[in-house]
DNA sequence: GGTAATCTTGCAAACCTATGCAAGAGTGAG
DNA sequence: CTCACTCTTGCATAGGTTTGCAAGATTACC
């Protein structure tokens, strides 16, 4: 009675061939009848096919890796629950690997994703090497980078407008009236990051002011924090944009705790993501939204397209999102 | 070259038998020769072994599945990387599942790991019915319930000692020289919102106080704002337990931003859990700790003592945790 | 050097499903 | 009623691996 209920035992059952029950299970034609009589059996004995074999036979498994490198940034949480969900309309699962650092460990990685045969894989802001990326060719496995993309790459990726949201940023602060402005970007070694900090460097130029310091963060609480404190107090920082609204509460947590200055009396903060703790009532934190919904549809959509049509394009797709205007930072007078 | 490298290439590629390559890659008794010409050969084809294959004919797939409630109280994304961590030493890895809701949604969720042959599936704060865990033990899977427990089942779970706990912080409060304590609980359909509640109300009265007023917070923000107003405003009290901190954070939000109370100098505030943000500046909760790691090693350690040996004891473990205090709430004078 | 014991190794079956092929059943038209 | 044609169905094979079995190779010991 061990829970080992086959095809097999369905047929015989419904006194039809192991083929039959195939075909009812799979959607494949079939006579009224014996689709019924399938059917009973099946529920009868509690038979349900199995994934794993119909994987093998089939080369799909259903499966898709998701590998992320930050999970206590409430952005990727978030984008994994409606991943998981939009994924499941579709009938894919989530094989989740988690991966600080970067080099041999998310070299581990990609081979155990392979492992599992997956049928694509979604990288969320984690580097990829050109090894890797030719590695899932080589395996003909679909890869998507969200949130992070890649330079000159012919990679699939689904970012928010980096650059234009940087500089919405920009525009923001200098209409707000601030003069010496900072920047405490994200990890430079990332495009992100790098994206943003040059957007927002354009930005400051094309109205008409000019950054004057940036530093950077790697998107670590406690480096953006002590970040704060030197542009504040070295620089004389009026306002600063920060590459993440995760690193931007540790920002306002640092300068009105520690350094007993007003956010944004003082100085101003403008965040990026949207994350649903911008909008709590400690941080009320003024910041670009990346359009997470919309985010990850695309990414499922390209995803999907090319494990349907191995040669379908490498969508390089950046979606626009609005600057959520809070309290964080001063607003400028309409005129 | 479309990434179907099979044992039988390197076999040939070696000058041996396919066995003797499954041999080496299973761990086998196999000479030192033919290990050395199977390896080299594998490298030299990008060869490492199909999981699907494997899974199929061992039974064992060596996936877990994790289904998980809530995504958006941190507590769950953090115990998620670290339950991802610890399994992956094991060469485990996690199938990932989300679901609000519960009854029909849950059923189909479990029909649906079921059909991945998972070897194992932990259930992180969500009801299961006796029907899933009936047909569990059918399949023989093993089921381990995190953060939550049953009354009376034979399930296996882990969770941190509710009881003990909020009477850790029930007698904090008194001592504190609260006189009007209230308790906005988790939600009341879960055990462990049950437990907070009464492990709290008999700790208060073994403190010689009583509870003034509970009401269900529902793990719900919104709800557990509200209730806090409700409490401050129709129920004078001076201090609030909270279920757990994610509710905790709304509640502070609430009183301070909307109704401009001070925490704690007019009422202090406990939590539940000491997720990270908890340590935060904007909230330096006073909060029991949940010890993650260690509910995590033991979650992982009982699943796969189970997996291992289909007749287990399935255990009920409970690990006590200490209580972390912040500013949220008044400290106790020493005498 | 001969015999017994231990290792290695290849063969073939098994795991559970999907699917091409050919034969049988059914349908419609003339 | 017959013929041509479309649907259904069963048979058998494939997919990539593990593993029991038996035979061959090696080792150990006297």
């Amino acid at each position: 009675m061990k829970g080992k209920v086959t095809s097999f035992d369905v047929a015989q059952r419904a006194g039809v061939s192991q083929s039959a029950v195939s075909r009812v299970f799979s959607g494949a034609s079939a006579s009224k009848a014996t689709q019924d009589k399938v059917r009973s059996a099946a529920d009868a004995l509690g038979y349900r096919p199995n994934r794993l074999a119909r994987g093998l036979i089939t080369g799909r498994s259903k499966i898709i890796g998701l590998v992320v490198a930050y999970l206590d940034n409430q952005f990727y949480p978030d984008a994994l629950e409606r991943l998981s969900n939009v994924l499941k309309e579709q009938g894919y699962h989530i094989l989740i690997f988690t991966t600080k650092g970067r080099g041999e460990e998310v070299k581990q990685t990609f081979d155990q994703l392979m492992d599992y045969q997956v049928d694509g894989i979604i990288a969320a802001s984690v580097g990829i090497s050109d090894e890797l990326t030719n590695k899932c060719a080589a395996a003909g496995i679909p890869l998507v980078l969200f949130n992070r993309g890649q330079r000159g790459g012919a990679l699939a990726q689904v970012t928010s407008d980096n650059l234009q949201g940087a500089a919405k940023i920009a525009s923001f602060l200098v209409k707000g009236g601030h003069r010496r402005i900072g920047h405490i970007s994200g990890w430079m070694g990332s495009i992100t990051g790098q994206d943003r900090a040059q957007g927002f460097a354009s930005g400051l130029q094309a109205a008409g002011s000019e950054l004057v310091h940036q530093i950077d963060g790697m998107y670590r609480r406690d480096t953006a924090a002590e970040a704060a404190e030197t542009l504040v107090s070295e620089h004389g920082c009026d306002a600063i944009f920060v590459g993440n609204d995760h690193m931007a509460f540790a920002v306002m947590d640092h300068l009105r705790g520690a350094m007993k200055i007003s956010v944004p009396n003082d100085v101003s903060i403008v965040g990026y993501d949207d994350v649903s703790m911008a909008a709590w009532g400690a941080y009320e934190l003024t910041t670009l939204r990346q359009p997470v919904n919309r985010m990850v549809h695309a990414t499922v959509d390209t995803l999907l397209a090319m494990i349907e049509d191995a040669d379908a394009s490498a969508d390089q797709i950046t979606i626009d999102g609005p600057l959520v205007v809070r309290t964080s930072a001063k607003v400028p007078k309409e005129n």
